[in-house]
DNA sequence: AAAATAAGTGTAAAAAGTACATTTAATATC
DNA sequence: GATATTAAATGTACTTTTTACACTTATTTT
């Protein structure tokens, strides 16, 4: 890794002779930024820090970091969401770059926002102190420094916009889960409520869903059946779009 | 512009003192590229251009620009496509940061690349030479520099996403239209066929598009009448959602 | 034993999607 | 000027999906 980095310096150097455009260039910061979703089962929730560094020292802001000079923006993503929470292979997702030059009012820094969906259940509490981390109902999420509210509103369109079309909103949820909060958290998302019914037969319909023999019994009297994700068949239909084209399976 | 400007780098200077942790980090450069998009009536063509610098120089490339000190992405992606189409007011989207380390072998460039929808008739082929652009189709493009055809790609990927959800595709015809071209551009995008029938249906349940007295006589000995887009609805309902949830209306 | 709670389930009517063939308007050809 | 050619335009019956809507069931609490 080193000697491929004093390779890529050695490159900069004979090609700046020839080529002197480059070297014209300004060089800008640039960071990754994560909105950390989560669901307990009743509401989203956010994760979010108290920043280290002035300006705005002790404001609540999302994870980020800058980026490093031999890592990509999934690389330096990953490593922040460990770090942040000790899981690995989460979802995650870039979401967009942000580049107002004044966004960040120390010096002009770049940002590539990922948005992550992380089972809130397997986060690991002890990480928490370290970094002054907070979990947050995304509807009272007090204020953020920059830019960072303006990315979580963007966040959240588009999770909206991808649950509705794609099975995603199960990576917010444990390995275990019932029908009824599965309709919960449909519903938190796109802020309305479903015929317990239809939402029902709809789910079962993809086929994703295994019932389990046990039951949730901590949220009614009678319990609710218990599901896992067939994780195979997720895998394999999460790409297939759901409407408009009249026959899909003619698209290749 | 230029007094803003100063004050940045004065503070810059003055956090420096108090706040030496931004100034240990690195700094890349930024361009934006854009993957534009065109339609001639018959098939999807991408606009592509000659490389002027050392290395690859003289290979075909999208357009791109290093981002400049004073300017956003957005800022940056509508100057280059206004040198190299003489148009504005172009539809424009950002598709993808693009971030590794090794992506330009002279030196880290981080690229935040767009992706533009233009009405290939209102091209002025004068800017042609001097930038060397040419049209190609997406199905006989050459070779492109770095990674420009994996944004290529993930470019084309995002057209049919979005045009099998909006009628984004209204963006590439020229003002006049008629129905079966409209058809021959999805069917291009959507690399298939579709019954006319079902499809002009479809289309006029839309109620975007209005229908001229004059006919296309070009392709037809018949004729087929043209059609102008319903400017207000589209902008009305471009954001509407188009399937998946139950009750559309339902949702703020 | 009765009340309370949330889970689970079915059906009929409406809307949307699909498959499919003939007629029409205009030009080109003999 | 009659005939052939071409692509545009249009309708209907069938299938699938979506929607609206209410009662029964299992279990715990009183």
């Amino acid at each position: 890794m080193i000697k491929k980095h004093q390779i890529s310096i050695l490159e900069v150097k004979l090609f700046s002779i020839a080529m002197p455009k480059y070297q014209k260039q300004t060089r800008f910061l640039v960071a990754v930024d994560c909105i950390i979703f989560g669901f307990d089962g009743t509401e989203l929730k956010l994760l979010l820090v108290q920043r280290e560094l002035e300006p705005e020292k002790g404001k609540w802001s999302l994870i980020g970091s800058f980026i490093r000079e031999e890592e990509d923006f999934e690389k330096g993503a990953n490593r922040i969401l460990n770090q942040m929470t000790g899981l690995e292979g989460v979802y995650l997702e870039q979401l967009h770059a942000f580049g107002n030059p004044d966004r960040d009012p120390i010096e002009r820094t770049i940002s590539v926002a990922y948005f992550a969906l992380i089972d809130i259940h397997q986060y690991e509490r002890q990480l928490n102190d370290e970094y002054h981390a907070e979990w947050f109902p995304i509807k009272s999420a007090p204020r953020l420094i920059f830019d960072h509210e303006q990315m979580v509103e963007m966040a959240k369109k588009r999770l909206r916009y991808k649950a509705a079309f794609h099975p995603i909103l199960f990576e917010l949820l444990p390995e275990k889960f019932t029908v009824p909060q599965l309709q919960n958290l449909y519903e938190g998302i796109f802020d309305t409520v479903f015929d317990k019914r239809n939402f029902s037969r709809k789910i079962q319909s993809t086929k994703l869903l295994i019932k389990q023999k046990d039951k949730d019994k901590e949220n009614s009297k009678k319990g609710a059946y218990y599901y896992k994700l067939d994780k195979r068949r997720y895998a394999a239909n999460f790409h297939a779009f759901l409407n408009f084209i009249p026959n899909p399976d003619n698209i290749k």
